[in-house]
DNA sequence: GTATGATTTAAACGACTGTTTTAAAATTGA
DNA sequence: TCAATTTTAAAACAGTCGTTTAAATCATAC
């Protein structure tokens, strides 16, 4: 059956991506472990990329989804102000909610996540591209609740924020620090919630205050 | 003569690697970009491998070296409390000086540190025997700064730190935001201080303390 | 039952990979 | 200066890569 195959393709690839990154992981390496034949990548999903692209769609989309909903939750109970914790709550939980829902494909998920942060530039770009919207939505968001950090800085600040949770899950499978246990994801989730609320909430720096002045 | 070779092809390595990656540079794109023979890695260095780690060496044994220094000042003047701000900076300063000093060369060292976290080779050992005293001696320091926040979460806060100190850097190159002006990097050192200082002043998150407190 | 289209299969494609080999050239030291 | 050593050079090595081809198999509708 054509679903299955394709099925098998994505649940091996989803792995070995996450396991051994993106360009190291052979399409041989694939559909050896799906147990399919070695074209059957190039002809159901056209390219090696457009299945890295398939992957993204089959579990970023519904993250992303579940970011949004969460944040149109916000706004939409809350007056008008937002708390920072919330927002940040929002924009995290959805991809560390998944280890709740399937411990193995979460697991996945966040090593791929912390995984092709690091890949070449246009397997980021791709990445970049599905999260672009999403940032965008948080970026007002995080504006509104906190107008007196200015934009370019809120800007970063979230990009702050999203590398800290990439390092951190693709660091949640092999811990760096062999004499501790092994990581809870929901505790790594409240963990980086409270560091990145806390950071959120700091005073606009004075450099970048400054020079914006000086610049406008 | 041979320390021209070797340092002609470490400099194009490095802008080769920042710009593609690790994987995705061949040797033969190395040496043409250097004018030297392809032969010459594998003569003067051994292996692909062992360029990647002479690259290291290079650039990243002096910012760790750098950290130590500047803490090592900080816990010299300080009678016994040092400021959480100022152990940030010590962090986060030596490798935005680099990055400073040449954006491409200091992109491509963390992007470097990136990939070497997550590759299953001895290499990744050889980083990881690098770079851990140095996490090691600012652990402790910042454990002796905040008493209040429990081990592991402070080396979880650490590597937050380290994640969006890495992503900063990517990002740099390619800006997310096409609206906005390139970054200054001392510009993104004082916001990353900022942010990163509030994230560990922050109380420990509650969750993590109940296990904590549970498992012991 | 057979025709039609979708899917699977095995094989080969050309290009590229890191590395090694062999010999020539350059450099060094006595 | 001349032998010893180091460094370069061109070529070939043994693989792997993503992709394509063409035949074989399967499913399904008539």
């Amino acid at each position: 059956m054509a679903k299955a195959t394709k099925e098998l393709i994505l649940d091996a690839a989803e792995g070995l991506f996450a396991d051994s990154g993106f360009q190291a992981t052979s399409l041989r390496d694939i559909t050896s472990a799906a147990g399919v034949n070695l074209a059957s990548v190039n002809y159901h999903f056209g390219s090696k990329d457009a299945l890295l692209t398939a992957l993204f769609e089959r579990h970023f989309a519904p993250v992303n989804k579940r970011r949004i909903e969460l944040l149109d939750a916000l706004e939409a109970t809350s007056a008008d102000a937002v708390k920072l914790e919330d927002l940040v709550r929002a924009f995290l939980s959805p991809p560390f909610e998944l280890f709740a829902r399937d411990i193995k494909k979460g697991a996945t998920l966040l090593r791929l996540v912390g995984r092709l942060h690091n890949e070449p530039d246009e397997v980021r770009a791709a990445l970049l591209v599905a999260v672009q919207p999403t940032i965008l939505r948080f970026t007002e968001a995080f504006q509104k609740a906190s107008p007196r950090i200015g934009p370019e800085e809120m800007i970063w600040r979230i990009q702050f924020l999203i590398g800290a949770m990439a390092h951190t899950m693709q660091l949640s499978q092999s811990f760096p620090i062999e004499a501790t246990r092994r990581p809870d994801p929901l505790e790594l989730l409240e963990a980086l919630v409270s560091f990145g609320t806390a950071g959120f909430e700091a005073e606009q720096s004075q450099l970048r205050a400054a020079t914006a002045a000086a610049q406008v």
